[in-house]
DNA sequence: CGTCGCTGTTTTGTATACAATTTATTGACA
DNA sequence: TGTCAATAAATTGTATACAAAACAGCGACG
């Protein structure tokens, strides 16, 4: 499936693999990354000696991971029956984005309020970037643009616990995503939501930021149940 | 200090230890309860060793239930520095509490929508309980009363994910007023707003009810905030 | 033919042992 | 006396071993 030295070192996730990093570190990247990738399938078990051996950690460090991927809520576990990929139907799709609508909507409020003039600036310049990657139709790299643009927001807004809540919500959506078929249009209308989103930033308009926010939210929300919807029909 | 047995069953917090419960269930439940209670001072350094002791488990256990315990905040980690109590400022207390009066008035919000009329009668229940309990200064059970309070609202929202988003932040504000001195005049205006909220909450009010929930938040921060800063001039 | 229960295997839960790192101690030297 | 380095102790990170529970296969029995 994959290799645990080979993984680690390609995709480094965010935080830098220093040297002052911890082998469970690493390993609870890994199995991150691998879950967010879609390498296991909703409600796949997940053997603890399988991962042992994919990764080359011991139990202990892999225990030590899933319980922090389970604190997430990106796996569930019960009592001897180990752990488990959290499926997510249409019910805890509704949920997630309420949530995330009303934590996204609220840290762009506060980016409009508290944001530097150096990181509306940063915003501007990424929106650019990100409009780059549609027209390149370059999908790897616009993934990660995506996370530098909600990087500024969320470090914008001031507010930790708020992107704490919020990027947990955001993995699983990650993760959803990554077991779907996105519609190519889709693409283009969030970036026109996205557009929006950014101009009202950079205006430091709160109540456009607001609305271009949950608009964005929102489709994006319904185009995941449509995708859904879709996958069920036609499998 | 205190004793794994006696705590684990002096106070069985929520879910009960049904015969499937495993240990490390149990220790992680002790140990967050003892957080909560306030029997570790802030920034503390928490030694395996010694939780090991206390709880007579061994630190594998421990571990994972201290892992748990960092995902959620409580607790903080640095790398072979191991755990300490996470340290509440100021300006983290606004955060916090600047999550919850989203959350918890987007609960209130949709517990108005939601709810059956059931919940709508326990809610109206409750809260005479809570009143009982404020006029006979019985504070021990109150704590239980209020998390029933809580608990219902919760479940009336219908979204499991504002619950888990919300109960990470009220942990820590619970820990937090483990530390301080509460103010005895603070438990009747609370009363006061609690009811401003039951009554919009019973009327399905869902404008009346955002405000109530907005307004009792608010007030609870500014009385943690004054709180921390008559602990720090006179200590 | 299907169901139930037994037994062996697998898997998870728990405990312990070893290695790496940090922290405290001690003593020499300026 | 104070600073620094070497060293010893304590603590965390990692790996492994044992115990308990769940699961799977198989045969007896209705």
């Amino acid at each position: 499936m994959f290799k645990s030295s080979q993984e680690t070192k390609a995709d480094p996730p965010s935080e830098a693999f220093g040297p002052n990093t911890t082998l469970r570190a690493q390993v609870q990247n890994t199995l991150r990354n691998a879950i967010l990738n879609g390498r296991f399938k909703a409600g796949q078990k997940l053997i603890e000696r399988e991962l042992c051996e994919l990764t080359g950690a011991s139990r202990s460090i892999l225990r030590e991971a899933l319980i922090n991927l389970e604190a997430n809520g990106l796996i569930e576990r019960q009592s001897y029956r180990g752990f488990r990929v959290t499926q997510i139907g249409p019910r805890k799709v509704k949920e997630i984005f309420e949530l995330r609508a009303t934590l996204e909507t609220l840290a762009a409020e506060l980016f409009t309020e508290r944001a530097s003039d150096q990181e509306i600036q940063a915003v501007a310049d990424v929106f650019i970037e990100l409009e780059e990657c549609v027209r390149d139709f370059d999908l790897e790299r616009m993934r990660a643009v995506k996370v530098r643009y909600y990087d500024i927001l969320f470090t914008g807004c001031r507010n930790v616990e708020i992107r704490r809540a919020l990027e947990n919500v955001i993995d699983r959506i990650h993760y959803l995503r990554s077991q779907l078929i996105a519609d190519p249009d889709r693409r283009k209308t969030s970036l026109i939501e996205m557009r929006r989103l950014t101009t009202a930033l950079v205006n430091r308009d709160q109540l456009a930021a607001r609305a271009a926010c949950l608009a964005h939210v929102v489709a994006a929300r319904d185009a995941v149940l449509k995708q859904m919807a879709d996958a069920t029909e036609t499998p």
